[in-house]
DNA sequence: GAGTGGTCTAGACCACCCC
DNA sequence: GGGTGGTCTAGACCACTCC
């Protein structure tokens, strides 16, 4: 702990404090899982409030460095899995990769007309017939993302019943229905982590799109 | 503003602010550009702290759903430019799409060896020669993100002098090079919007990396 | 019960924008 | 100068975890 806040800078306390802890993950004084120090002890440490302190730590949280535990402390991330969640992905492979166990609850599989927007992501005409397959993917049983995904139904047929047990959707889609997927466009949103009622669940727009 | 804020509700009051101003722009009482009211009118509106009514906003910002500009105010912002820039993705084109002029600052064009991170995106052997190209990314002269391209130097051979005038990096290596991009994985990470110091405009990991 | 993070308040000063 | 958002403080109470 050897860096001060310079209290006469004009850069944000906040932001000073985030570029030391940083440096002190980039140095590898703390490694991923390893706990930091709390709210409290930064606080005296660097001689600012605590609403300060969180500040810093609300961003790295965001910036996918930190997570937060509540009752618990505030811990370094596993090397960010969110990276990899942006572009051409397979959700279960890059689990996988992380060394984590990918699951997924299927929370409902329906045939429906596409609307406007699934029509034009999928390049196919509105009102034509696509599966919606919904699912909450999880990590570890920890949830990660709740997901739709729509295919466009004249590319696999009928619903096929076994598509459940499969982890991968595109594995799937090329071992039974000799689809190769070369382009994927995927939409995300995060799945609430706080829902205080479960009307706050309820399903948003979290869109994948497969265009074979 | 009939809704109210319920002081005995067990959800946090930035989480219900954020659900009514939602609703707001949902119901399209406010459409995207217009400029909602400032925090101390939310404030004294819905009988809470300011830091209260803050969390609400940056919560709001971070989604994408708002913009603040420090003088002026807090505005809707425009149709979710963020989720074309999940997947496969241009950006130029999703620039030209959003009707806004896309412009690149070329940062910097090198030679130089493939690092393991890298060549392990690119399928290629590690220290193989690599094209570096980082360019600021801009749309209306406003910085967007910061952008690292990798590409392996066997498919287009030396650095193109002339790539520097070019938009799109894609349409450039279809129509000079003759390569069509099928497949690209981008890794983001967005500019800094307040830079104290041109010390924290310092390069980090910004690798949007191509395999053709 | 002690420690932690989650939320909230009521002030304050500043930088920026516009008139 | 008045309005806005950006930062900061020094308290407070609560929910959760662990012992």
């Amino acid at each position: 702990m050897e860096k001060k806040i310079n209290h006469e800078s004009p850069v944000p306390f906040y932001y000073q404090l985030k570029e030391i802890l940083k440096e002190n993950i980039i140095a590898g004084e703390w490694v991923p899982g390893d706990k930091i120090p709390s709210e409290n002890e930064l606080r005296f440490t660097y001689q600012i409030s605590r609403n300060t302190v969180k500040k810093a730590l609300d961003d790295m949280v965001q910036e996918g460095l930190l997570n937060r535990v509540q009752g618990k402390g505030t811990f370094v991330s596993k090397p960010k899995l969110e990276q990899s969640l942006t572009g051409f992905y397979s959700f279960s492979k890059v689990i996988k990769q992380q060394g984590m166990v990918p699951k997924d609850i299927v929370i409902s599989i329906e045939e429906t007309d596409a609307n406007a927007t699934v029509a034009n992501q999928l390049h196919i005409e509105p009102d034509e017939q696509v599966i919606a397959l919904r699912r909450l993917r999880c990590a570890d049983d920890e949830p990660i993302i709740l997901e739709t995904s729509y295919i466009p139904k004249k590319l696999i047929g009928a619903i096929p019943q076994d598509m459940l047990k499969h982890y991968s959707l595109y594995d799937y889609m090329e071992k039974e229905a000799g689809i190769v997927v070369v382009s994927a466009k995927e939409i995300f949103e995060p799945v609430l982590i706080r829902d205080y009622e479960s009307h706050y669940l309820e399903v948003k727009r979290g869109v994948p799109c497969i265009a074979a």
